[in-house]
DNA sequence: TTGTAAGTTCGACATATGTCGAACAATAGA
DNA sequence: TCTATTGTTCGACATATGTCGAACTTACAA
């Protein structure tokens, strides 16, 4: 990546409430972490690194609209962190791990 | 690092004029890479780690103004990425390689 | 077909942010 | 001491951002 666009990832993460979402979606679907949000004790990620019904779970447990939370996916997907695709009513939801190796590289 | 406070470090990143500053700096700091600043071909790190006159490279290579400069140089401090002293007329800045290793730490 | 649940889009609005220039402060050198 | 250089602080201002509710769309279920 090219480093002089950096900081649109970077910025992506920079809102606490989208930070907070997007360290939700990382943990469960690759860092296998306690769940911090569950709805109704399903599982979240039946498939590894894809965690399904995001923004219900989300909006679950966050204090917020569900166009603002909407909002905040949008720019974790601008800024390419995550990719979403909806699944007749499921909202799938996968990190893009190449982006987040990159943060690493820029730093070694 | 709570990570709870991990969003103020990105928020430091998350300007694209603060963010060139901190890649200038970290690069000559730790890095090692080519320099991107220099002015009057002086040695730009002659103490390990510590590069002396970072704000006035910084204006020198950058269009903006000087009130400007510092404001980004006081984020940065702020978000804890590098601390600044003044040594006489000199202006020496120094990494915070702890914070910057917290973020890889982040995505392990 | 009708209703409901889930997500999107839009417009509005308050607040935060980035930038500048002017005035000020501190230091070094003539 | 006077002056030049360097960085800080302040006030102003335009723009960006985060948030909401309302209206809309889509998909499933009754």
């Amino acid at each position: 990546m090219k480093q002089s666009n950096y900081f649109r990832i970077f910025k992506a993460l920079s809102n606490e409430q989208r930070f907070k979402i997007f360290m939700m979606i990382y943990k469960q679907c690759c860092a296998g972490g306690e769940p911090e949000f569950k709805i109704k004790e399903e599982p979240c990620c039946p498939v590894k690194g894809v965690i399904e019904k995001a923004f219900t779970k989300v909006c679950g447990c966050m204090n917020l609209s569900r166009s603002t939370i909407s909002h905040h996916f949008k720019e974790l997907q601008n800024a390419g962190l995550i990719t979403c695709e909806r699944v007749g009513q499921n909202f799938r939801c996968r990190i893009n791990e190449e982006v987040v190796n990159s943060i690493k590289e820029i730093f070694k």
